[in-house]
DNA sequence: CATGAATGAGGTTTCATTCAT
DNA sequence: AATGAATGAAACCTCATTCAT
């Protein structure tokens, strides 16, 4: 707040020692940079012009290139969103409701900017990154499968649900990503793009009740091992 | 002609002239070495080695990384799957078994190996690959959208589904890719991943009847001004 | 004449043997191309494409880029103009106009297209090319000299020069190709250049009379020994 | 400041940070570099290697090879020598030794060390380098001719000269030029190769009175359009 | 802590040259 | 003789990283 624009004048050092927020800024302005312009395009030098700092600070910080990635992808999935599994514990009322609350979770802190993107480096690169990847896994896709599995289980007991298990919820999960993808990388080529809003309501839509019109089936799907 | 291996025959040559494969037998390396390691993490000389080449051939023929990337991206999504609209227009039987065709044959294409991870390359470095994106969004975003929304649209008219319109045919294509991609990057650390077959059937039966167990609200969601 | 371009007739063969010619054309396209694009700036290939035929061929009658290039300046500075000392052997007119005809027949050979970017790639490079920068100092340098040092020579005891020997030669020669030279390079960026006409003009002006009004000094300015 | 040479004492340092002179001795390395051995058989390599540095260095300093050529130029061909206006300005003598002095300075400017080499460099591959060779006009062509033509004027019409004008100017200029490049491309062949001043006496004595013993024609070569 | 000058490994790319056809 | 596919050395250049200041 008060580092400013560094001012030319006698009692003003070119530069301040400030280590409590720099490694916050040079991690801000990591996320911006890799997001943009991916991870071998980002360069430490990009990153550093950023954050208003030199290159050498980045290298001190977070020791290496790929670290650094590692550091921002940490940040950014890592108790990034929290609560919902109290969120679950409590639940009252409904599990339709519940669900969709947790959908509308995800699908926001997937909107998040650079959020999406951070991902995308990661699966697309994974082989390079076999840490972020991990993180990834833990916090993105176990995290919720575990999550829409519970509330999927626990609505199936009450009948609210026809379907639960571990693959249901991992499609509930890898349909939203999709989604949220597929707008962020084609809509600016798209002449009649989906908006935000009608995206959400036709997955809304879709993981409610699917795309026939007759009664659904009464077979259960359920666990892999059932 | 049938060149085969080079054998090391006393008067064996140094290398052989096969214009006429050379170029595929590249391209087949460079999917290789591009949706294995990444695009930065692929070197020329790798494809090179892959293919049994030297490095400078391979420029030879693609003139560059860059412009061999994007041959691969060709060669990859531009026509690889055909006849989906003939299907459309030859389509006697039911609008859902249509769909599931389609839905399979999309599912098949992107579980080739090499197809989601190239896929995942471009959208993740999508401003580096502005000709591969709109490749992309050519033959994966916009193909399929206009064919799951033909049919919606047909069978909608009769009545077999709730919902049609652009929005829900986007969901449709982003709930396939998110499914491939979630089992390709994250199935390695699952101790208990989904089969393709599991998925599949999640898949399937999502697409079909959503999640609830109730009757499916009567509206219908439409097209994207409604 | 009767090569003709390849006609795709089943009869016309791709190409033709024609050892006579080729190496003619192929130092033909070799003096455009390293005239118009330097010696580093001309590649094989490009040779090759001007003459028509494919980069093996120049290799084969040439064996070496360096060898061509030193090919290229035999054929432009050896032999290139002839019977300068036969003119000077059997002038009956006077020295002045020996020396006329002598100046402009250099002036003429440099201004051949080609001909000047040629010597001055030579001397550019001059480390480079250590048989081409002596075909030079004895074609064009030694041989000029030469003849205007006998001219002037021969003029002086007439009385007709008030200056001989070598060094007033070399200013001479020098001179000419200076004025050449500068015209070329420079013209393009002139918004008035000077003619070749007009240049020609001062040149030979200053050749006989220099720029002072006064009447010559008589001292005889004379050879380096004297 | 005072670095001076990296002594080799125990806690001797790497490399020395010197910012304010490492350009200058880089450039100084480029113009022996380029002088030496021409602009495409100087590598950034040789260049960092004469100048004590690391090839990045150079690139870090010049951008590119072609950007180093051109800041060689730069500095060698602009306001390397200066005050010439100033002295025809001021000239209270006789324009005949104005002259005389006028043509030492191009003499000595062009005799300086690399002075002449890169001038042919840049005129053997002026394509090359657009920037380079309009410099050179500028600086080496142009402003001399206007020198030339002025200071001809001037005597012309106090009777001291017999031509003037833009054409006879651009031939002193080549003159001088060409009698220094052929002393440099082909003196060290030369058995009996002119000393300098040999050379720079013929020279004036040439511009001076040119080669004739007669009295100089009484009409005055004047403005091109004359 | 902070800077940025300096390093040097490694990539892409060019192109002279070789050689199978 | 003629082709052009194939090679591989070497250049430029980038940039992560080091380290003097």
């Amino acid at each position: 707040m008060t580092a400013g624009s560094p001012s030319p004048s006698p009692d003003c050092p070119k530069w301040q020692r400030r280590p409590q927020s720099r490694p916050r800024e040079i991690l801000d302005a990591a996320v911006a940079a890799f997001s943009q312009t991916g991870y071998d395009g980002a360069t430490i030098a990009d990153v550093a012009r950023r954050a208003g700092v030199s290159p050498g600070l980045v290298v001190h910080y977070f020791h290496s290139k790929a670290e650094l990635f590692e550091a921002v992808i940490e940040e950014r999935f890592v108790g990034f969103v929290a609560g919902e599994e109290a969120l679950l514990a409590a639940n009252r009322g409904s599990y339709r409701d519940l669900l969709h609350q947790l959908v509308r979770r995800l699908w926001e802190h997937l909107w998040q900017p650079g959020t999406i993107e951070l991902a995308m480096l990661v699966k697309a690169e994974r082989s390079e990154f076999p840490e972020a990847i991990r993180t990834l896994f833990r916090e993105l896709s176990e995290r919720w499968r575990r999550l829409f599995e519970a509330v999927l289980e626990a609505g199936a007991q009450r009948g609210e649900f026809r379907v639960s298990g571990p693959h249901a919820a991992r499609v509930i999960g890898a349909a939203i990503a999709g989604a949220v993808e597929s707008s962020r990388c084609f809509g600016a080529f798209d002449r009649r793009p989906s908006s935000p809003e009608e995206l959400w309501a036709a997955l809304v839509s879709l993981l409610d009740h699917g795309v026939l019109a007759g009664p659904p089936v009464p077979s259960r799907l359920q666990g892999e091992s059932q």
